[in-house]
DNA sequence: CTTATTTGTCTATTTATCTAGACAACTAGA
DNA sequence: TCTAGTTGTCTAGATAAATAGACAAATAAG
């Protein structure tokens, strides 16, 4: 039997829609690729059949299972993108192979006085000119990532111009004459997503994103990018490459 | 004007209690370290004050915020701690300076025929038995993590008892001739917790969890450890170090 | 064709959440 | 001491979530 907790602010249909999508992304109900009926799982959350068909209403919506009148519940989706980070970390190269489209789009940009952790970040003295760059990334037409990336404003005063020629951080700070970059430092924190990362990346309250802080410097160590990104949690997750350092190229 | 959700599944108090804590993780309210009063939080939520009080009351247990009759409701907690993950990652270290006592309870222990997904991280043959190891770790008497290791069965078959004596499993690898381990790789995800985490953690329905999965291997690259954490997401932060590795000591 | 099993729809009722308003209790400052 | 601003408590009603039961509609298998 499991278990719902009633009164606790989260209705027992959505407790119950996250549980059975936990269960298919461990693979338990791999062996007939579908749910158990409605019945059954009435009976093993202890609920009414009306609740647990609430539930597997929203996994519908979601694209995770598909139901069939006088079938059954089939399981259409199951795994998260894999999205490598490591020493070089590049968007543009990280899904290669699991999917079949990718876009970023520029939803903002502008110039704006550093904010505190952002002058941290990026070795420059505090109030300094910094670039900001938000941008929302898609992989086969679904969005999975919302990033806010910022620049030395001094160094890059047009970076967010050449974006529309380059299209790629690295293609636009090789432009600047930095031929290459490395990741530093990554923090990886888990949150409900707040309403404009659930509006950008297509998502419903209560939703988790994942959140990486991360900064990128040059070879000999400045820094050169200062990003936040936050992902849909239940569309990707983060893979850690602690290998030794790769030779710049 | 934020912004809730309703017909959502998640009632409007757990949406507004979810953004002000994030408002306060960013710092939002530093400046006085309190609230905003529960008529001006209603009118920018745009609910009844009950309903923000209800919120209130919630991060109150959680031990978020301080309410006072006639003064008004203080931030009593703002940081998360942070979790260092690099090629030495040890729970034993990462959390120094941060916190004033620090524990771990063995939750369970047993031989197993190994999972697929075990069997793999480890190189051993499908089906090999394996030590299972799940603790439970807890920070200034706040349970953070929940974590279950495998190890080689047949390498170290009285791993679970050396447990009793070392309370360390680097302690209990040196036991065994390994001098050091390094860390491979990371898998890092983030899910609504599951009944056992909620519990093992005192978390609330609807609370988030970072999983980890990790690998290590001895310095030869024979793969040791292969372990799954859960993190409480609203009381840690993982912090990835990508700098060259240190040479073992 | 019949039967068992599945999901779909409908009505009615109960329970929980949210709203609305009034006023009490407490605090800090004038 | 008075006043403005805060949180605490109570009542009542409206809206949403969950339960209960009955039966329809589709599917698959004998």
């Amino acid at each position: 039997m499991e278990f719902v907790e009633r009164r606790s602010g989260i209705s027992l249909w959505r407790q119950i829609a996250d549980q059975i999508r936990i269960a298919i992304s461990n693979g338990e109900y791999d062996d007939r690729n579908m749910l158990p009926g409605e019945i059954a799982l009435a009976k093993r959350f202890n609920v009414n059949r009306h609740t647990v068909r609430s539930a597997i209403a929203s996994l519908a919506r979601e694209g995770v299972v598909r139901v069939e009148q006088g079938r059954g519940t089939f399981i259409t989706r199951r795994k998260r993108l894999q999205y490598p980070i490591g020493r070089r970390t590049r968007f543009s190269e990280g899904l290669a192979g699991q999917i079949r489209s990718r876009d970023r789009v520029l939803k903002d940009h502008g110039l704006q006085p550093a904010p505190s952790h952002v002058s941290r970040a990026l070795a420059l003295e505090p109030g300094a000119t910094v670039v900001r760059l938000e941008t929302v990334n898609t992989a086969d037409k679904l969005p999975v990532s919302r990033a806010i990336s910022w620049f030395d404003g001094n160094r890059f005063p047009d970076f967010a111009d050449r974006y529309e020629k380059y299209h790629s951080i690295t293609a636009i700070l090789k432009s600047y004459g930095i031929k290459d970059y490395l990741r530093v430092s990554t923090r990886i924190s888990a949150h409900h997503a707040d309403p404009t990362t659930l509006k950008d990346l297509q998502l419903s309250p209560g939703a988790i994103m994942l959140r990486t802080e991360a900064i990128n410097a040059e070879i000999g160590g400045r820094p050169v990018e200062y990003s936040n990104t936050f992902f849909a949690a239940d569309r990707i997750e983060l893979d850690i490459d602690h290998s030794a350092p790769v030779p710049a190229n």
